[in-house]
DNA sequence: CCGCCAGTTGACGCGAACGTAAAGGTCATG
DNA sequence: CATGACCTTTACGTTCGCGTCAACTGGCGG
């Protein structure tokens, strides 16, 4: 089977996820996307485009495209031993923890506008 | 009243926040500190340290430096008029939409990378 | 007085994440 | 066949957030 279903070109992906196709192709020199070619010119899939939005909302969250590009390695499992897997853990747990830390310190600046905000219109 | 209170020097702060005197340095030549001078000297007090808690939990969430010296500039009132502060409250509210969709991004991405630690320990 | 530490001001450097030409290939359409 | 729309690569430019000297200035202990 040769994954049938969907094709974008380049622009269509950077259309849909609002970014340039500058963007698109920096990312694939990165080593974060790696379309097929018909020719020189990228056609992307299904799969390409889950992993463009990964790498969007991992860029929304906060992280560097190299760490973006670590996690998406530990999702594609590779040669597949036991320590490699308990590395991975160890990584995605401690991701897992920094996030949380940043959702706490969110939530703390959330609030302290929600406050200024509420005085704000307090007054007038 | 002259402002009784602790007094910190840079390398005190630098301490106690983690970061070295050259990012509080960089801080105030971005006009997010101002604090007073013994001779050449910084010296910091309460209100300064406040400045840069703050202005460290907004570099945690995300905010560029130029997004950070908006908002505090929020916070101290300058010449108040009715337009300054509606302004002021329009601005509140975009920065608290972006948090919060900023905090939506996080949960999913929390809860996938969860999901991923769990295959990964059934497979252990 | 000497050395040393802690502070200061420039000024240049750097990695990340793209933007922005410059120069050209390919394909449809009039 | 020429024009325009869309794709390509190569390569240099830019902004942000500091790091890293370099060179200097007090103040303090011995």
């Amino acid at each position: 089977m040769e994954a049938e279903g969907e094709r974008y070109t380049i622009t269509d992906l950077a259309r849909e996820f609002a970014v340039t196709p500058r963007t698109i192709r920096f990312y694939e020199a990165e080593g974060l996307l790696a379309p097929e070619r018909r020719g020189t010119t990228r056609l992307y899939g299904k799969a390409d485009r889950a992993r463009l939005a990964w790498v969007l909302r991992g860029r929304a969250v906060g992280f560097s495209l190299s760490d973006i590009r670590e996690l998406l390695d530990l999702y594609t499992p590779g040669s597949d031993n036991r320590a490699q897997r308990e590395a991975a853990l160890a990584k995605t747990e401690q991701r897992l923890a920094a996030l949380r830390a940043q959702r706490d310190a969110i939530d703390s600046t959330v609030t302290e506008l929600e406050q200024f905000a509420a005085t704000l219109r307090s007054r007038l």
